[in-house]
RNA sequence: GCUGCUGUAGCUCAGUGGUAGAGCGCGUCAUUGGUAAUGACGAGGUCGGGAGUUCAAUCCUCCCCAGCAGCACCA
């Protein structure tokens, strides 16, 4: 006999090899039917899965969502895997784990076909649910290695003979069957298929995926799905797809004319007028920041030297990312090559820091120039895989709002505390109250020696900690192998209105560069030093910032960052002389405002001006100009306000004015 | 860069082996209307680029380019 203690703290005695299944029937028959897997000892088992020993259990239902989510997804991908195999015999299966909203299965399609395609999808959901309604068994096995690869083999399955090969000496091998189907996992899964909802899932598509993601290895086609517990989930969550789709910032982008892109300069940005408003309150924006910060601002060549690359490491770290361009006349005649052989090189900036050195290095630096923070909105063009680009968010040539801080390694901690600072101000002025810190470790591919990233790595932790921000309500977290190639990096990842994440902010230790550079600065005692370097960012670039805000707000920005802040319609042209009126004071008034004017109805008119999401509108007619008034139409309000001009334009000055200008005191 | 899909008017999209269509937008005219679409008429396209098959290609084939989704990449 063995001893299960339930969470309540009962325990039972009972018989070795008893399952959860057996525990929970002899509870009652409500809970046997509601369980669907078990915790014992924590760890998340089948149902069926005899218990061996004394252990604490703890039923799963599908009140436990979380865990029965996942369950859920697990099925559902094995599903799909056994849907495709019994549908295109010949289908090596490989790896198909639940995500966050869904599953995925990697397949290696039949010799002598293609890839599978979306038009095939409907096909597979439908075998899938005849799975499904066929409730079968989803047994669990253990094997042995020897035995597991000869089938596998023999199954012609080499995909899984690999993979049952290379796990680890002391790893268990179970398989689960369904019915006459069978994938090696570790599980746990669902007692049959039949607790899946054949309405609760969707294939969603097909993409191109690598075995073990490595881009050397064969390429497979993976088939995505969304897969929930209902089929109430499952709408929600395909309608939370189509809220974001229409938050996509090259939708808005294109709606309210901000920017656009076009293939003879793809991964570019074209700012168009509406565009670079926001651009602009928002460097300006940032600028007033900076300068009260203690930031100098500064501004570094587009094009420097290859040799000045070669010397800070990005020739050699970095080149197959960067715009190279030839230091030579091109060759005007129309015969032979533009630009000969012989050319030097020289290559567009794809990062700001070793310019700022260079600044750094000239003259004599002393240790009361510490800490010295070099701003630049920088210019930076990289030369991004083709596959990479995205809209503003991945794009080829974009501005960062960068700086660098030369300082002592004891100021580190003060001014990584005065970067968190400044940052937690700028997010929350930009509409981001919610933000993480993570911090991305020593990745493979890195310069310096082991004794510098485990100082470099330290100090990062201990600045944070001297903030009091390294704790899980910070969502703080280590990242192992993400850092860059010269420093470890403190991430700061925003949540936006729909709860995505975006990660933003970073600030780095580097002492590699400085010393690379030979970047040095006199000390108390007279000697030479190196200086620390901080990289930090607080925005990232313009373009992908813009693009975060653009789905934040959905287009609808506060005021101050509004393209347009105001339109003044008139509802008949006798009113157009007061309106020329009220738009030249709201003009006077410094607000960005257009007028109305167009033989339309009023009715036409907030139609186009709402659609176009501008904060407010101004209607006015023949009342309002005889009493001096306006009626204000408000952006997602149905309702308006009649005030006199003078109140109106105190109104939107007031929401006009940038969140660092409204406190005096900062 | 890899896999799949897509590319037709400014935008959203329909369509056909015999050189194209809708709605919105745009222009003109009429209408002066009080808070989410007034009506009529009109202009507007080398059907992404190149090559091939064909009597004939926007449509079929091949190559290229770009966009989208994912993968890889994200210093």
């Amino acid at each position: 006999m063995i001893r299960v203690t339930l969470p309540d703290g009962s325990a039972r005695e009972v018989a070795r090899g008893t399952t959860p299944a057996d525990i929970a029937a002899a509870i009652g028959p409500g809970l046997a039917k509601a369980a669907i897997a078990a915790r014992v000892d924590g760890e998340l088992r089948d149902i069926m899965r005899p218990i061996e020993s004394d252990a604490n259990l703890a039923l799963v239902t599908t009140r436990d969502e979380a865990d029965a989510l996942e369950l859920a997804r697990h099925d559902f991908a094995h599903v799909l895997a056994e849907a495709v195999q019994s549908l295109f015999a010949g289908t090596q299966i490989t790896f198909g784990p639940s995500t966050d909203d869904g599953f995925y299965y990697d397949f290696a399609p039949p010799a002598g076909r293609g890839p599978f395609v979306d038009d095939e999808l409907p096909l597979i959901e439908a075998e899938m649910r005849r799975i499904i309604a066929a409730d079968q068994p989803l047994v669990r096995e253990v094997w042995s290695r020897a035995d597991l690869i000869t089938k596998w083999q023999a199954d012609g399955e080499s995909f899984k003979a690999e993979w049952a090969a290379e796990l680890p000496e002391n790893e268990e091998l179970t398989v689960y069957r369904s019915g006459d189907w069978m994938d090696m996992c570790r599980g746990p899964h669902l007692a049959s298929t039949g607790k899946l909802d054949p309405a609760a899932f969707k294939l969603m598509r097909v993409s191109g995926a690598y075995w073990r993601g490595d881009q050397k290895n064969a390429q497979l086609t993976r088939i995505y799905g969304t897969g929930w517990l209902n089929k109430k989930q499952l709408d929600a969550h395909l309608m939370r797809l189509e809220e974001a789709a229409k938050r996509d910032h090259r939708r808005i982008g294109q709606d309210m004319d901000l920017f656009h892109l076009q293939a003879e300069a793809h991964g570019s940005v074209f700012w168009h007028p509406n565009g670079f408003v926001i651009y602009r309150a928002l460097e300006a924006y940032m600028r007033r920041r900076l300068d009260a910060a203690g930031y100098l601002e500064v501004k570094t060549p587009q094009i420097m030297d290859a040799r000045q690359w070669e010397q800070s490491g990005h020739w050699g770290k970095y080149r197959e990312n960067m715009f190279v361009i030839p230091d030579e006349v091109p060759n005007t005649e129309d015969e032979g090559p533009v630009i000969s052989d012989k050319a030097e090189w020289m290559a567009l900036k794809p990062m700001n820091c070793p310019a700022h050195v260079l600044i750094f290095r000239q003259g004599i630096k002393s240790y009361r120039d510490l800490p010295l923070r070099l701003a630049e909105m920088g210019c930076c063009h990289r030369n991004e895989p083709h596959g990479a680009l995205h809209g503003l968010m991945r794009v080829r040539q974009f501005t960062q709002d960068d700086a660098h801080i030369f300082c002592r390694e004891d100021q580190i901690v003060d001014e990584v505390a005065k970067f968190c600072d400044l940052l937690d101000v700028i997010y929350k002025d930009l509409g981001f109250a919610d933000y993480a810190i993570k911090l991305a470790l020593r990745p493979e591919k890195r310069f310096g020696t082991d004794e510098m990233w485990d100082w470099s790595e330290q100090s990062m932790r201990d600045a944070v900690a001297a903030t009091g921000r390294n704790t899980p309500e910070w969502g703080w977290e280590e990242l192992p192998g993400e850092g860059a190639f010269y420093a470890p990096k403190l991430e700061f990842h925003l949540t936006d209105a729909i709860g995505r994440t975006w990660q933003v902010g970073t600030i780095q230790t580097d002492t590699v560069l400085p010393e690379r550079l030979d970047a040095a600065y006199i000390g108390e005692d007279g000697a030479k030093h190196r200086p620390i370097m901080l990289h930090r960012a607080i925005l990232g670039s313009y373009e992908r910032f813009i693009g975060i805000l653009i789905e934040h707000y959905a287009g609808r920005f506060p005021v101050w960052l509004a393209p347009v802040q105001a339109v003044v319609a008139t509802i008949v042209s006798d009113a157009d002389a007061y309106g020329e009126q009220v738009t030249a004071k709201l003009k006077a008034a410094g607000i960005r405002v257009t007028s109305d004017f167009r033989n339309e109805k009023i009715n036409y008119k907030v139609r186009e001006h709402s659609l176009a999401k501008v904060p407010h509108l101004l209607v006015v007619g023949m009342r309002e100009a005889e009493e001096g008034k306006v009626a204000i139409r408000s952006l997602g309000s149905d309702g308006q306000r009649i005030m006199t001009l003078d109140e109106a334009i105190a109104m939107l000055v007031g929401e006009a004015t940038p969140p660092d200008l409204k406190d005096a005191t900062i």
